[in-house]
RNA sequence: GGCGGGUUGCCCGAGCGGCCAAUGGGAGCGGACUGUAAAUCCGUCGGCUUACGCCUACGUAGGUUCGAAUCCUACACCCGCCA
Protein backbone atom coordinates (compact mmCIF):
# COMPACT_ATOMS: atom_id res chain seq x y z
CA UNK A 1 0.00 0.00 0.00
CA UNK A 2 1.18 2.99 -0.91
CA UNK A 3 2.80 5.28 2.12
CA UNK A 4 2.94 8.71 2.88
CA UNK A 5 5.84 9.77 0.62
CA UNK A 6 6.50 12.91 1.65
CA UNK A 7 5.92 15.73 4.13
CA UNK A 8 4.50 17.99 0.65
CA UNK A 9 0.81 18.14 1.42
CA UNK A 10 -1.56 19.51 4.30
CA UNK A 11 -3.55 17.10 5.65
CA UNK A 12 -6.07 19.35 5.28
CA UNK A 13 -6.14 20.03 1.65
CA UNK A 14 -5.30 16.12 1.24
CA UNK A 15 -8.74 15.62 2.89
CA UNK A 16 -9.95 17.92 0.91
CA UNK A 17 -9.30 16.53 -2.62
CA UNK A 18 -9.82 13.01 -1.34
CA UNK A 19 -13.21 14.25 -0.48
CA UNK A 20 -13.26 14.02 3.59
CA UNK A 21 -14.37 17.03 4.96
CA UNK A 22 -18.24 17.62 4.96
CA UNK A 23 -18.39 19.76 8.12
CA UNK A 24 -15.89 22.06 10.26
CA UNK A 25 -15.43 24.50 12.56
CA UNK A 26 -13.39 27.34 11.43
CA UNK A 27 -10.99 25.81 9.07
CA UNK A 28 -8.48 28.70 9.17
CA UNK A 29 -8.53 27.91 13.23
CA UNK A 30 -7.93 24.45 13.10
CA UNK A 31 -5.44 24.84 10.24
CA UNK A 32 -3.23 26.91 12.34
CA UNK A 33 -3.73 24.71 15.65
CA UNK A 34 -2.68 21.49 13.55
CA UNK A 35 0.31 23.23 12.63
CA UNK A 36 1.89 24.52 15.26
CA UNK A 37 2.59 20.82 16.83
CA UNK A 38 1.20 17.16 17.20
CA UNK A 39 -2.70 17.79 17.67
CA UNK A 40 -4.63 15.23 19.90
CA UNK A 41 -8.14 14.32 18.11
CA UNK A 42 -10.67 11.74 18.70
CA UNK A 43 -13.33 9.95 16.80
CA UNK A 44 -16.16 7.69 18.88
CA UNK A 45 -17.10 4.29 18.13
CA UNK A 46 -20.25 2.93 19.37
CA UNK A 47 -21.03 -0.61 19.57
CA UNK A 48 -24.46 -1.07 17.90
CA UNK A 49 -23.21 -4.59 16.82
CA UNK A 50 -20.98 -7.35 17.53
CA UNK A 51 -18.08 -5.70 14.90
CA UNK A 52 -17.36 -3.01 12.88
CA UNK A 53 -18.62 -2.59 9.09
CA UNK A 54 -16.98 -1.07 6.19
CA UNK A 55 -18.52 2.29 7.04
CA UNK A 56 -16.76 2.95 10.28
CA UNK A 57 -13.63 2.78 8.26
CA UNK A 58 -13.93 6.41 7.01
CA UNK A 59 -13.45 7.92 10.40
CA UNK A 60 -11.06 5.16 11.19
CA UNK A 61 -8.96 5.76 8.44
CA UNK A 62 -9.31 9.70 8.88
CA UNK A 63 -7.73 9.11 12.18
CA UNK A 64 -5.17 7.23 10.16
CA UNK A 65 -4.41 10.12 8.32
CA UNK A 66 -4.14 12.51 10.86
CA UNK A 67 -1.53 9.91 12.84
CA UNK A 68 1.27 10.10 9.98
CA UNK A 69 0.52 13.82 9.26
CA UNK A 70 2.38 13.81 12.70
CA UNK A 71 -0.78 13.95 15.16
CA UNK A 72 -2.03 12.18 18.00
CA UNK A 73 -5.39 10.05 17.77
CA UNK A 74 -7.37 8.67 20.03
CA UNK A 75 -10.02 6.08 19.57
CA UNK A 76 -12.62 6.44 21.79
CA UNK A 77 -14.73 2.62 22.10
CA UNK A 78 -18.14 4.19 23.08
CA UNK A 79 -19.31 1.40 25.91
CA UNK A 80 -21.34 3.92 27.89
CA UNK A 81 -22.83 5.51 24.60
CA UNK A 82 -23.90 2.38 23.19
CA UNK A 83 -26.19 1.56 26.00
CA UNK A 84 -28.33 4.72 24.87
CA UNK A 85 -28.30 4.77 21.24
CA UNK A 86 -27.71 7.82 19.27
CA UNK A 87 -31.37 8.89 17.94
CA UNK A 88 -31.30 7.89 14.45
CA UNK A 89 -34.66 8.52 11.90
CA UNK A 90 -36.00 5.03 11.53
CA UNK A 91 -37.09 5.13 15.15
CA UNK A 92 -36.49 4.14 18.44
CA UNK A 93 -33.86 1.27 19.43
CA UNK A 94 -33.91 -1.59 20.92
CA UNK A 95 -31.59 -1.42 23.76
CA UNK A 96 -29.37 -4.20 24.22
CA UNK A 97 -28.48 -5.50 27.90
CA UNK A 98 -25.29 -4.40 29.39
CA UNK A 99 -23.62 -7.31 29.22
CA UNK A 100 -24.03 -7.40 25.33
CA UNK A 101 -23.14 -4.29 24.89
CA UNK A 102 -19.61 -4.65 27.28
CA UNK A 103 -19.20 -7.96 24.88
CA UNK A 104 -19.46 -5.88 21.60
CA UNK A 105 -17.21 -2.84 23.35
CA UNK A 106 -14.51 -5.24 23.99
CA UNK A 107 -14.62 -7.02 20.26
CA UNK A 108 -14.86 -3.65 18.78
CA UNK A 109 -11.89 -1.98 20.62
CA UNK A 110 -9.49 -5.02 18.94
CA UNK A 111 -10.81 -3.86 15.42
CA UNK A 112 -10.00 -0.11 15.98
CA UNK A 113 -6.92 -0.98 17.63
CA UNK A 114 -5.76 -2.47 14.74
CA UNK A 115 -6.01 0.83 12.33
CA UNK A 116 -4.21 3.25 14.51
CA UNK A 117 -0.19 3.12 15.98
CA UNK A 118 0.39 2.54 19.59
CA UNK A 119 3.92 3.68 20.21
CA UNK A 120 5.25 5.84 22.51
CA UNK A 121 6.43 8.78 20.75
CA UNK A 122 3.98 11.60 21.35
CA UNK A 123 1.61 10.61 18.13
CA UNK A 124 1.26 7.16 19.90
CA UNK A 125 -2.27 6.75 20.29
CA UNK A 126 -4.63 6.24 22.71
CA UNK A 127 -7.84 3.72 23.25
CA UNK A 128 -10.73 4.80 25.97
CA UNK A 129 -13.84 4.12 27.02
CA UNK A 130 -16.53 6.55 27.88
CA UNK A 131 -18.07 4.16 30.33
CA UNK A 132 -14.80 4.57 32.20
CA UNK A 133 -16.04 8.43 33.22
CA UNK A 134 -19.78 7.93 32.12
CA UNK A 135 -20.81 4.23 34.12
CA UNK A 136 -20.46 5.94 37.38
CA UNK A 137 -21.31 9.46 37.07
CA UNK A 138 -24.27 10.53 40.01
CA UNK A 139 -27.21 11.50 38.08
CA UNK A 140 -27.02 14.82 39.81
CA UNK A 141 -23.64 15.23 39.01
CA UNK A 142 -24.45 14.73 35.04
CA UNK A 143 -27.74 16.95 35.43
CA UNK A 144 -25.92 19.90 37.42
CA UNK A 145 -22.70 20.09 35.15
CA UNK A 146 -23.60 18.83 31.97
CA UNK A 147 -27.42 19.22 31.62
CA UNK A 148 -27.43 22.70 32.68
CA UNK A 149 -25.56 23.76 29.93
CA UNK A 150 -27.99 22.42 27.25
CA UNK A 151 -30.67 24.15 25.90
CA UNK A 152 -34.13 21.85 25.58
CA UNK A 153 -35.13 24.26 22.93
CA UNK A 154 -32.11 24.42 20.85
CA UNK A 155 -32.44 20.47 21.20
CA UNK A 156 -35.59 20.32 19.82
CA UNK A 157 -34.28 21.85 16.85
CA UNK A 158 -32.21 19.43 16.12
CA UNK A 159 -33.43 17.76 12.21
CA UNK A 160 -33.23 14.04 13.65
CA UNK A 161 -34.97 15.33 17.15
CA UNK A 162 -37.56 17.14 14.97
CA UNK A 163 -37.97 13.98 12.62
CA UNK A 164 -38.84 11.50 15.29
CA UNK A 165 -41.26 14.04 16.98
CA UNK A 166 -43.50 14.17 14.14
CA UNK A 167 -42.82 10.33 13.12
CA UNK A 168 -42.57 7.78 16.34
CA UNK A 169 -40.99 10.19 18.83
CA UNK A 170 -38.52 9.72 21.10
CA UNK A 171 -37.75 8.57 24.87
CA UNK A 172 -35.98 10.84 26.93
CA UNK A 173 -32.91 8.29 26.77
CA UNK A 174 -32.25 8.67 23.70
CA UNK A 175 -32.90 12.24 23.80
CA UNK A 176 -29.92 12.37 26.15
CA UNK A 177 -27.21 11.08 23.69
CA UNK A 178 -26.00 14.30 23.03
CA UNK A 179 -24.78 15.26 26.41
CA UNK A 180 -23.21 11.99 26.91
CA UNK A 181 -21.35 12.58 23.76
CA UNK A 182 -20.63 16.03 24.11
CA UNK A 183 -19.16 15.48 27.59
CA UNK A 184 -17.14 13.22 26.28
CA UNK A 185 -15.15 15.60 24.43
CA UNK A 186 -14.94 17.26 27.37
CA UNK A 187 -13.36 14.82 29.11
CA UNK A 188 -10.90 13.85 26.34
CA UNK A 189 -10.02 17.38 26.46
CA UNK A 190 -9.11 17.38 30.18
CA UNK A 191 -7.65 14.05 30.14
CA UNK A 192 -5.39 14.84 27.09
CA UNK A 193 -5.69 17.93 25.66
CA UNK A 194 -8.01 16.71 22.75
CA UNK A 195 -9.10 19.04 20.74
CA UNK A 196 -10.37 17.80 17.63
CA UNK A 197 -13.36 15.41 17.19
CA UNK A 198 -13.87 13.69 14.09
CA UNK A 199 -17.23 11.83 13.13
CA UNK A 200 -19.52 11.02 10.32
CA UNK A 201 -20.96 13.64 9.32
CA UNK A 202 -24.59 12.69 11.11
CA UNK A 203 -22.78 13.40 14.04
CA UNK A 204 -21.85 16.89 13.32
CA UNK A 205 -24.48 18.18 15.92
CA UNK A 206 -23.39 16.40 18.57
CA UNK A 207 -19.86 16.96 17.81
CA UNK A 208 -20.37 20.50 17.96
CA UNK A 209 -22.44 20.12 21.42
CA UNK A 210 -19.43 18.74 22.73
CA UNK A 211 -17.40 21.76 21.06
CA UNK A 212 -19.81 24.78 22.80
CA UNK A 213 -19.76 22.10 26.14
CA UNK A 214 -16.05 22.65 26.03
CA UNK A 215 -16.01 26.53 26.21
CA UNK A 216 -18.75 26.63 28.97
CA UNK A 217 -17.32 24.64 31.20
CA UNK A 218 -13.79 25.45 30.34
CA UNK A 219 -13.28 28.04 28.41
CA UNK A 220 -11.59 25.83 25.84
CA UNK A 221 -11.63 25.99 22.32
CA UNK A 222 -11.83 23.00 20.17
CA UNK A 223 -12.57 21.99 16.72
CA UNK A 224 -15.08 19.68 14.97
CA UNK A 225 -14.35 18.10 11.35
CA UNK A 226 -16.83 15.93 9.76
CA UNK A 227 -16.39 12.84 6.72
CA UNK A 228 -19.44 12.40 4.79
CA UNK A 229 -21.71 9.86 4.83
CA UNK A 230 -20.59 7.87 2.13
CA UNK A 231 -23.31 6.52 -0.46
CA UNK A 232 -22.87 5.18 -3.85
CA UNK A 233 -23.86 6.44 -6.86
CA UNK A 234 -27.31 5.30 -6.78
CA UNK A 235 -27.74 6.77 -2.68
CA UNK A 236 -27.42 3.52 -1.00
CA UNK A 237 -25.65 3.73 2.28
CA UNK A 238 -22.18 2.89 1.76
CA UNK A 239 -20.80 -1.01 2.95
CA UNK A 240 -24.50 -2.63 2.99
CA UNK A 241 -24.42 -5.62 0.70
CA UNK A 242 -26.72 -6.01 -2.21
CA UNK A 243 -28.66 -8.08 0.32
CA UNK A 244 -29.13 -5.40 2.72
CA UNK A 245 -27.00 -6.26 5.49
CA UNK A 246 -23.57 -4.21 6.82
CA UNK A 247 -20.18 -5.51 5.05
CA UNK A 248 -18.46 -6.51 8.07
CA UNK A 249 -14.37 -6.40 9.39
CA UNK A 250 -15.34 -9.78 11.39
CA UNK A 251 -13.61 -12.53 9.06
CA UNK A 252 -16.43 -14.38 10.78
CA UNK A 253 -19.40 -12.92 9.93
CA UNK A 254 -17.67 -11.17 6.37
CA UNK A 255 -15.45 -13.56 4.89
CA UNK A 256 -12.54 -11.76 3.37
CA UNK A 257 -13.79 -13.79 0.13
CA UNK A 258 -17.05 -11.89 0.10
CA UNK A 259 -15.26 -8.61 1.81
CA UNK A 260 -13.54 -8.75 -1.68
CA UNK A 261 -16.27 -9.10 -3.74
CA UNK A 262 -17.90 -6.25 -2.10
CA UNK A 263 -15.78 -3.68 -3.53
CA UNK A 264 -14.76 -5.61 -6.84
CA UNK A 265 -18.45 -5.38 -7.67
CA UNK A 266 -18.82 -1.24 -6.91
CA UNK A 267 -19.60 0.83 -9.93
CA UNK A 268 -16.94 3.11 -11.99
CA UNK A 269 -17.99 5.99 -10.51
CA UNK A 270 -17.93 4.86 -7.08
CA UNK A 271 -14.50 2.75 -7.39
CA UNK A 272 -12.56 5.95 -8.20
CA UNK A 273 -14.57 7.74 -5.55
CA UNK A 274 -13.79 4.98 -2.46
CA UNK A 275 -10.25 4.95 -3.92
CA UNK A 276 -9.88 8.45 -2.96
CA UNK A 277 -11.57 8.04 0.47
CA UNK A 278 -10.60 4.79 1.65
CA UNK A 279 -6.72 4.74 0.08
CA UNK A 280 -3.28 6.14 0.66
CA UNK A 281 -2.87 5.93 -2.90
CA UNK A 282 -1.57 9.07 -3.62
CA UNK A 283 -2.98 11.76 -6.35
CA UNK A 284 -1.43 10.49 -9.12
CA UNK A 285 -1.78 6.81 -9.11
CA UNK A 286 -5.26 7.32 -8.43
CA UNK A 287 -5.61 9.60 -11.79
CA UNK A 288 -3.43 6.77 -13.83
CA UNK A 289 -6.37 4.56 -12.55
CA UNK A 290 -9.02 6.77 -13.15
CA UNK A 291 -7.75 7.13 -17.10
CA UNK A 292 -7.36 2.98 -17.17
CA UNK A 293 -11.06 3.04 -16.24
CA UNK A 294 -12.20 5.69 -18.96
CA UNK A 295 -9.80 3.32 -21.51
CA UNK A 296 -10.43 -0.25 -20.56
CA UNK A 297 -13.12 -0.04 -17.96
CA UNK A 298 -13.64 -4.17 -18.37
CA UNK A 299 -10.92 -4.82 -16.78
CA UNK A 300 -11.85 -2.87 -14.07
CA UNK A 301 -8.81 -1.95 -12.82
CA UNK A 302 -9.91 0.68 -10.31
CA UNK A 303 -12.42 -1.97 -8.90
CA UNK A 304 -9.73 -4.78 -8.43
CA UNK A 305 -6.92 -2.21 -7.08
CA UNK A 306 -9.87 -0.83 -4.07
CA UNK A 307 -10.62 -4.45 -3.27
CA UNK A 308 -6.86 -5.61 -2.88
CA UNK A 309 -5.98 -2.56 -1.22
CA UNK A 310 -9.17 -2.52 1.64
CA UNK A 311 -8.77 -6.68 1.59
CA UNK A 312 -5.10 -6.33 2.31
CA UNK A 313 -6.08 -3.23 4.85
CA UNK A 314 -8.69 -5.72 7.10
CA UNK A 315 -7.42 -8.64 6.57
CA UNK A 316 -3.93 -8.62 5.79
CA UNK A 317 -1.99 -9.52 2.69
CA UNK A 318 -1.81 -13.42 3.13
CA UNK A 319 -5.59 -13.15 3.05
CA UNK A 320 -5.75 -11.28 0.33
CA UNK A 321 -3.69 -13.18 -1.94
CA UNK A 322 -6.43 -16.03 -1.33
CA UNK A 323 -8.84 -14.07 -2.40
CA UNK A 324 -7.40 -13.32 -5.20
CA UNK A 325 -6.40 -16.50 -6.66
CA UNK A 326 -10.03 -17.78 -5.30
CA UNK A 327 -11.36 -14.65 -7.82
CA UNK A 328 -9.39 -15.75 -10.58
CA UNK A 329 -9.89 -19.02 -10.43
CA UNK A 330 -14.35 -18.52 -9.99
CA UNK A 331 -14.76 -15.69 -12.44
CA UNK A 332 -11.98 -16.44 -14.70
CA UNK A 333 -12.49 -17.27 -18.48
CA UNK A 334 -10.79 -20.99 -17.77
CA UNK A 335 -12.34 -23.98 -17.69
CA UNK A 336 -12.80 -25.36 -14.23
CA UNK A 337 -11.78 -28.70 -14.92
CA UNK A 338 -7.75 -27.70 -15.84
CA UNK A 339 -7.42 -26.01 -12.24
CA UNK A 340 -4.91 -27.65 -10.52
CA UNK A 341 -5.73 -29.14 -7.38
CA UNK A 342 -4.17 -26.71 -4.71
CA UNK A 343 -5.74 -23.97 -6.45
CA UNK A 344 -8.86 -25.08 -6.40
CA UNK A 345 -8.90 -26.24 -2.96
CA UNK A 346 -8.03 -22.39 -1.94
CA UNK A 347 -11.03 -21.30 -3.87
CA UNK A 348 -13.07 -23.68 -2.23
CA UNK A 349 -11.71 -22.49 1.09
CA UNK A 350 -12.86 -19.13 0.41
CA UNK A 351 -15.94 -19.59 -1.13
CA UNK A 352 -18.46 -20.60 0.95
CA UNK A 353 -19.10 -24.21 0.71
CA UNK A 354 -20.95 -27.21 1.54
CA UNK A 355 -20.98 -31.01 1.80
CA UNK A 356 -22.97 -33.38 0.39
CA UNK A 357 -22.86 -37.43 -0.59
CA UNK A 358 -22.91 -38.95 -4.08
CA UNK A 359 -24.78 -41.60 -2.63
CA UNK A 360 -27.58 -39.29 -1.39
CA UNK A 361 -27.76 -38.28 -4.92
CA UNK A 362 -28.38 -35.31 -4.10
CA UNK A 363 -29.90 -32.97 -7.10
CA UNK A 364 -28.84 -29.51 -7.98
CA UNK A 365 -31.84 -27.89 -5.91
CA UNK A 366 -30.73 -29.88 -3.00
CA UNK A 367 -27.05 -28.92 -4.03
CA UNK A 368 -27.89 -25.33 -4.50
CA UNK A 369 -29.84 -25.45 -1.08
CA UNK A 370 -26.51 -27.15 0.78
CA UNK A 371 -24.18 -25.03 -1.01
CA UNK A 372 -25.81 -21.58 0.70
CA UNK A 373 -26.36 -19.92 -2.20
CA UNK A 374 -30.23 -19.63 -1.66
CA UNK A 375 -32.27 -19.87 1.08
CA UNK A 376 -34.89 -22.62 0.55
CA UNK A 377 -35.20 -25.29 -1.97
CA UNK A 378 -38.68 -23.09 -3.15
CA UNK A 379 -36.22 -20.74 -3.91
CA UNK A 380 -33.65 -23.05 -5.67
CA UNK A 381 -35.84 -24.40 -7.97
CA UNK A 382 -37.04 -20.89 -8.82
CA UNK A 383 -33.74 -20.34 -9.87
CA UNK A 384 -33.00 -23.93 -11.95
CA UNK A 385 -36.37 -22.83 -13.87
CA UNK A 386 -35.02 -18.83 -14.46
CA UNK A 387 -31.91 -19.98 -15.88
CA UNK A 388 -29.98 -18.85 -13.21
CA UNK A 389 -28.35 -22.36 -12.02
CA UNK A 390 -24.43 -23.24 -12.94
CA UNK A 391 -22.50 -26.30 -12.22
CA UNK A 392 -19.09 -26.16 -12.99
CA UNK A 393 -19.76 -23.30 -15.11
CA UNK A 394 -22.32 -25.16 -16.90
CA UNK A 395 -26.15 -23.88 -17.20
CA UNK A 396 -28.31 -26.62 -15.35
CA UNK A 397 -31.83 -26.62 -15.90
CA UNK A 398 -33.39 -29.90 -15.25
CA UNK A 399 -34.89 -29.60 -11.46
CA UNK A 400 -33.72 -33.21 -10.99
CA UNK A 401 -29.93 -33.24 -12.45
CA UNK A 402 -27.70 -35.36 -10.05
CA UNK A 403 -24.17 -35.34 -10.46
CA UNK A 404 -22.29 -38.30 -11.45
CA UNK A 405 -18.57 -39.12 -10.57
CA UNK A 406 -17.43 -37.54 -13.48
CA UNK A 407 -18.44 -34.21 -12.62
CA UNK A 408 -16.52 -33.55 -9.25
CA UNK A 409 -13.54 -31.51 -9.68
CA UNK A 410 -10.44 -33.64 -8.64
CA UNK A 411 -12.65 -36.43 -7.18
CA UNK A 412 -14.01 -34.10 -4.57
CA UNK A 413 -15.70 -30.25 -5.95
CA UNK A 414 -18.69 -29.39 -7.56
CA UNK A 415 -18.91 -25.36 -8.30
CA UNK A 416 -22.29 -24.02 -8.05
CA UNK A 417 -22.74 -20.42 -9.41
CA UNK A 418 -26.15 -18.68 -9.09
CA UNK A 419 -26.72 -16.13 -11.62
CA UNK A 420 -23.57 -14.19 -12.68
CA UNK A 421 -21.50 -13.56 -9.31
CA UNK A 422 -22.63 -16.00 -7.09
CA UNK A 423 -20.47 -18.99 -6.50
CA UNK A 424 -20.30 -21.70 -4.07
CA UNK A 425 -18.55 -25.24 -3.34
CA UNK A 426 -19.75 -28.20 -2.72
CA UNK A 427 -17.57 -30.91 -1.42
CA UNK A 428 -18.98 -34.21 -2.51
CA UNK A 429 -17.96 -37.53 -0.71
CA UNK A 430 -18.41 -40.66 -2.06
C1' G B 1 -55.31 9.88 34.66
C1' G B 2 -59.11 11.05 30.45
C1' C B 3 -60.35 11.07 25.18
C1' G B 4 -59.11 9.91 20.22
C1' G B 5 -55.87 7.51 16.39
C1' G B 6 -52.59 3.53 15.29
C1' U B 7 -49.71 -1.61 15.24
C1' U B 8 -50.20 -5.68 7.96
C1' G B 9 -45.07 -9.50 4.57
C1' C B 10 -37.53 -6.92 4.07
C1' C B 11 -39.46 -1.43 3.91
C1' C B 12 -43.59 1.87 2.65
C1' G B 13 -48.57 1.05 2.23
C1' A B 14 -53.84 -0.88 0.65
C1' G B 15 -57.43 -4.25 2.53
C1' C B 16 -62.01 -3.62 6.95
C1' G B 17 -66.32 -11.06 7.63
C1' G B 18 -65.54 -15.57 2.74
C1' C B 19 -63.01 -14.58 -4.14
C1' C B 20 -56.47 -12.87 1.09
C1' A B 21 -50.31 -15.64 1.22
C1' A B 22 -53.12 -10.75 1.26
C1' U B 23 -53.70 -4.68 -4.44
C1' G B 24 -49.69 -1.23 -5.37
C1' G B 25 -44.69 0.85 -4.92
C1' G B 26 -39.58 0.22 -3.40
C1' A B 27 -35.69 -3.07 -2.26
C1' G B 28 -34.01 -8.02 -3.35
C1' C B 29 -33.36 -12.14 -6.76
C1' G B 30 -32.96 -14.41 -12.02
C1' G B 31 -32.73 -13.46 -17.47
C1' A B 32 -31.47 -10.41 -21.94
C1' C B 33 -27.65 -6.53 -22.97
C1' U B 34 -22.56 -5.81 -20.83
C1' G B 35 -17.29 -5.24 -18.11
C1' U B 36 -18.42 -9.88 -11.84
C1' A B 37 -20.41 -2.05 -14.02
C1' A B 38 -24.61 1.56 -14.86
C1' A B 39 -29.16 2.33 -17.47
C1' U B 40 -33.17 -0.29 -19.79
C1' C B 41 -36.58 -4.23 -20.75
C1' C B 42 -38.64 -9.11 -19.16
C1' G B 43 -39.57 -12.47 -15.26
C1' U B 44 -39.74 -13.53 -10.03
C1' C B 45 -40.52 -12.41 -5.03
C1' G B 46 -43.42 -16.72 2.87
C1' G B 47 -42.14 -22.24 3.77
C1' C B 48 -42.84 -27.54 2.28
C1' U B 49 -44.55 -29.95 -2.31
C1' U B 50 -43.57 -32.27 -9.51
C1' A B 51 -48.55 -31.32 -8.43
C1' C B 52 -53.54 -31.60 -5.68
C1' G B 53 -52.63 -29.54 -1.33
C1' C B 54 -50.66 -28.51 3.48
C1' C B 55 -48.24 -25.24 7.10
C1' U B 56 -46.92 -20.45 9.00
C1' A B 57 -48.27 -15.12 8.69
C1' C B 58 -51.62 -9.36 9.23
C1' G B 59 -48.88 -6.35 17.67
C1' U B 60 -50.05 -10.43 21.98
C1' A B 61 -53.78 -13.59 24.30
C1' G B 62 -58.63 -15.07 24.23
C1' G B 63 -63.74 -14.92 22.08
C1' U B 64 -68.00 -14.54 18.34
C1' U B 65 -68.80 -17.14 13.57
C1' C B 66 -69.66 -22.63 9.22
C1' G B 67 -65.61 -19.03 8.17
C1' A B 68 -61.69 -13.31 10.72
C1' A B 69 -56.08 -9.43 8.68
C1' U B 70 -61.20 -7.78 8.75
C1' C B 71 -66.21 -8.15 14.44
C1' C B 72 -65.81 -8.40 20.20
C1' U B 73 -62.76 -8.47 24.94
C1' A B 74 -58.29 -7.88 27.57
C1' C B 75 -53.18 -6.75 27.38
C1' A B 76 -48.61 -4.50 25.29
C1' C B 77 -46.34 -0.76 22.56
C1' C B 78 -46.59 3.86 19.59
C1' C B 79 -48.82 8.74 18.14
C1' G B 80 -51.90 13.08 19.18
C1' C B 81 -55.00 16.21 22.29
C1' C B 82 -56.50 17.33 27.31
C1' A B 83 -55.19 17.06 32.70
Amino acid sequence: MGENRGVSEHILDELSWRGLIAQSTDLDALREALDSGPLTLYAGFDPTGPSLHAGHLIPLLGLRRFQRAGHRPIVLAGGATGQIGDPRDIGERTMNSTDTVAEWTERIRGQLERFVDFDSSPTGALVENNANWTANMPVTEFLRDVGKHFSVNVMLARETVKRRLENDGMSYTEFSYMLLQANDYVRLHRLHGCTLQIGGADQWGNIVAGVDLNRRVDGAHVHALTVPLVTDSEGRKFGKSTGGGNVWLDPEMTSPYAWYQYFVNVGDDDALRYLRMFTFLPREEIAELEAETAERPHLRTAQKRLAADLTTLVHGEHQTEQVIAASQALFGRGELRELDPSTLDAAMAEAPTGTARLADAPTVVDLLVTSGLVDSRGAARRTVKEGGAYVNNTKVTDEEWTPTETDLLHGRWLVLRRGKRNNAGVQVHP
